[in-house]
DNA sequence: CTCTTATCAGTAATGATTCCTAATAAGCCC
DNA sequence: GGGCTTATTAGGAATCATTACTGATAAGAG
């Protein structure tokens, strides 16, 4: 007999709820947030429920299947890449653009190493207004 | 007669309450939260409100006088340094460490050239669990 | 097909933060 | 110092994103 391999993961179905929610985020670019998953899962399911949108982003996100992203001042969002990346968030326009770069793993071992840390993740996030609202300003 | 230079400080009066909270935050390392501040001022003045420790905060930031800081899953806090430096955050005990490091100019300017847009800020946490909480685990 | 129970829909509760309003006090002018 | 204007305060209500709860539903193993 060949014992499971422990599942860590916490989603146990596949319902139709939690994949519309992991299909939405990965199809826009746009890092939408919860109530904004809302929206585009309900034009597929229009009987879903906000709650159960947000209790499968947590988990999606928990599993590491989409990946939570917060700016200053504005709610949770969630983004369908969860490779290593950066974010510009316009402060006008509240767009995020992905940063096709990443922090050295160099830079990283330089912080463990005076912290005398591990270093699990982190975050970059640059602030200011984008190309298309500069011009507005 | 001289015109005065416009005053684009939002604080107009130096109340008690205000250098209260602004010392609190100044004196600590915690990088404290609003309720944290709150508990530290009310030793000098035991009737201010809570209202009033939000309301200074979020002023104080603005004026540039103190700085806000979030870290994931957790609520706004506040660090009395203002100039550029990054944070480790702890994931087990919360504990917010400053490095002395910042983002070469360089960096930064790679970011404004390749996305055409202004880069006003920045900010870079690193997440994992720090010494103390690594022994223990 | 049946059965167990993870998951759902709908709604109430939570918790951080902001808003509102009558009372107070900063600080300018005399 | 004593008025006067009004920015600011205390206290409580309101807001808003998110989470918790509960009886009903459906995923998926056998
Ligand atoms: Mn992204
Ligand atoms: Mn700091
Ligand atoms: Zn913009
Ligand atoms: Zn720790």
């Amino acid at each position: 007999m060949i014992p499971n391999k422990p599942d860590h993961s916490k989603s146990q179905r596949l319902t139709q709820q939690r994949s519309a929610v992991l299909h939405a985020v990965e199809m826009v670019r746009t890092h939408p947030s919860a109530e904004e998953v809302f929206h585009l899962v309900r034009k597929e399911l229009p009987n879903i429920s906000l709650a159960t949108v947000y209790r499968n982003l947590h988990l999606l996100a928990e599993e590491g299947k989409i990946r939570e992203v917060q700016f200053e001042g504005d709610v949770l969002r969630y983004d369908g890449i969860t490779g290593p990346h950066e974010h510009f968030y316009c402060r006008s326009c509240r767009t995020v653009w992905d940063i096709d770069r990443s922090l050295s793993p160099q830079a990283i071992h330089d912080v463990e190493r005076s912290m005398k840390a591990s270093v699990e993740s982190y975050n970059l996030d640059f602030y200011g207004l984008c190309s298309v609202c500069r011009r507005k300003a």
